[in-house]
DNA sequence: ACCGCGATGCACT
DNA sequence: GTGCATCGCGGTG
């Protein structure tokens, strides 16, 4: 399980710390392996205009989920990092499925493991995970997150699906894995 | 390979 | 009313 001072940092240390971490939610899940970063001073982010009901758990302590739904049907997972009442967090983009994968195809009606968890609405209906985790802390059931085992190979590129801040390299990838939302574009850079 | 679009909730102007 | 931190499908090269 990882220590909960680990999100009591910038989400700039944190983001890159968390591809190869193993994020299970009631034992369901796999390795993180693209992450992007949000912080207080980011305009795409949501907790950028202040506080509002929906980005609440933004605000609340490092180390808990903050859910939401995006576009109105999916949901999107974040860790919220640094410190209380500064909105920092870090949105996990896509996982390597290694448990209760045959759950996961059931959740998602997809055979390939490559589908099931690449991209933030993907992975959320590939875990159940709803409203119901917004806000909820990270160190107790049902999430569980596994430190790595070894330092992967990270690159940086841009964030996706953004229309503000596009310039800032704020997206981390495991380099060549086949798992990511999208796969890193040319320019990525090795963090 | 790319591009367009519909589905649908909700924060915000 | 508008704009998303999205996804899957169907059309066209």
């Amino acid at each position: 399980m990882l220590s909960r001072s680990f999100f009591a940092r910038s989400v700039h240390e944190v983001a890159p710390d968390l591809i190869g971490v193993t994020l299970l939610v009631d034992g369901v899940g796999g390795r993180i392996v693209e992450v992007e970063a949000y912080d207080q001073e980011d305009p795409a982010s949501h907790g950028y205009g202040g506080r509002t009901p929906r980005n609440e758990a933004m605000f609340g302590p490092p180390g808990h989920a903050y859910v939401y739904r995006s576009y109105g049907i999916h949901w999107c997972l974040n860790l919220v990092c640094g410190e209380e009442s500064v909105p920092e967090a870090a949105l996990i983009r896509a996982l390597e499925p290694t448990a209760g994968i045959n759950r996961q195809r059931r959740r998602r009606s997809v055979e390939d493991a490559r589908a099931l968890c690449s991209g933030p609405g993907k992975l959320c209906q590939a875990l159940a995970i709803t409203r119901e985790h917004d806000g909820l802390p990270l160190d107790c059931a049902p999430f569980r997150l596994e430190p790595r085992r070894e330092a992967p190979e990270i690159v940086t590129a841009p964030r996706i699906g953004i229309t503000r801040a596009t310039e800032l390299s704020w997206r981390y990838l495991e380099r060549g894995s086949p798992f990511l939302s999208r796969p890193a574009p040319r320019s990525a850079r090795r963090s």
